[in-house]
DNA sequence: CTTTTTATGGACTTGACGGTCCATCAGACC
DNA sequence: GGTCTGATGGACCGTCAAGTCCATAAAAAG
């Protein structure tokens, strides 16, 4: 399949109109007519862009949205160099997902296409480059005699990663962003040997 | 609606048969006819013990479901009276969710009947109620001098739930356990002042 | 310019699933 | 034992959404 500069542009149409569509108010069950209208195409041009249908489709989305989770934690996610800085992060993971509210679009993603190959494999890399970079923030830390050395950064970068989720998970259930806040403050605090 | 008691079983026999399907590799959507099956019933009996339809259905799945995720990690949960029950305690929610495998039915159940309002009052309460009982445990220990005082237990348990939440839900993702253990670890390595 | 490939529109098919309806059976109550 | 209410079976219906198909327009290739 070749794709034309307007093929290709009407593919990402698809993509990104989905995304925005995964972000509306109860999104619920995506259908693809959601995704046409929205998009202004018809279900022809889906089933070309996407052969594989309505789970190749959610997946692009997926990996879409999986790269924005990261970019907005940025720059702070990448230059954990000091307590301020690590706090300001700790305030964009907090406002990103406050701003959310109930909703997750990848969390609604994934639960539509949970059990695909691909599926894991998204979500899979996302975790692995979130708490690889968290590890790398608290070597910094530890480098610069901030953190003591005894400290498992690895494995405190997996709390990080767990905490969040979880924080954001019930931030889906209730509403309330006070767990996330909790974790990520006793984790910080943890990390300073408070 | 007056119940027999032979209908009060039938009632039982169905939401414990669904309970158990999701259990199952990858139940996926649950659907009516799924229930059927497993119960040996048929679709007049499930209408007749749940005029609400599937989402009544499913929301008693939860509250029985919901039940049993405290109830799993009993007695250890109730008495997190040293740092050796707390081991044991956290011993015993890595086995359960370790048996659980990617499976969640909680989980499932909810992306299913996320939005309704029962939903949120059924997780709602589960959550309220884990973070009480392992505020309790921190508060005794700091009451036997084993905790500093200045610890807010409070935020500390909801960092706990939140990490168990978060770590789960890697779990089911990507079928390790690592991310909730690390957590669990951390968090305990954080009350104990390491 | 014509031919071949790609892009698009939209009707149609197929299957699944929630929910309804009515008929029949069984046990409680008088 | 007759009647009434609850328990059960299963056919049936309506809807909705994924996916197919064919026709046509537009653009690239020669």
């Amino acid at each position: 399949m070749a794709l034309t500069a307007k093929g290709l542009a009407t593919r990402q149409r698809i993509i990104e109109g989905a995304a925005l569509h995964l972000r509306g108010d109860d999104p619920g069950e995506v259908t693809l007519d959601d995704i046409r209208a929205i998009t202004g195409t018809s279900k022809s041009q889906i089933f070309h862009y996407f052969p594989g249908g309505k789970e190749e489709l959610l997946l692009a989305v997926a990996r879409y949205e999986s790269d924005r989770v990261l970019d907005d934690q940025q720059p702070h996610l990448g230059a954990l160099t000091s307590w301020a800085a690590w706090r300001r992060w700790r305030d964009a993971v907090v406002a990103r997902y406050r701003a959310q509210g109930r909703n997750c679009p990848l969390g609604s993603l994934m639960s539509q296409v949970r059990s695909t190959p691909g599926a894991a494999e998204v979500v899979g890399a996302l975790l692995a480059n979130w708490r690889a970079q968290i590890r790398r923030g608290i070597e910094q830390m530890q480098a610069a005699g901030e953190i003591r050395q005894g400290l498992d950064a690895d494995r405190a970068a997996a709390a990080f990663v767990a905490g969040i989720q979880g924080g954001v998970q019930v931030l889906r259930s209730t509403g309330r962003t006070g767990h996330l806040e909790a974790t990520l403050d006793v984790l910080i605090d943890h990390l300073r040997g408070v």
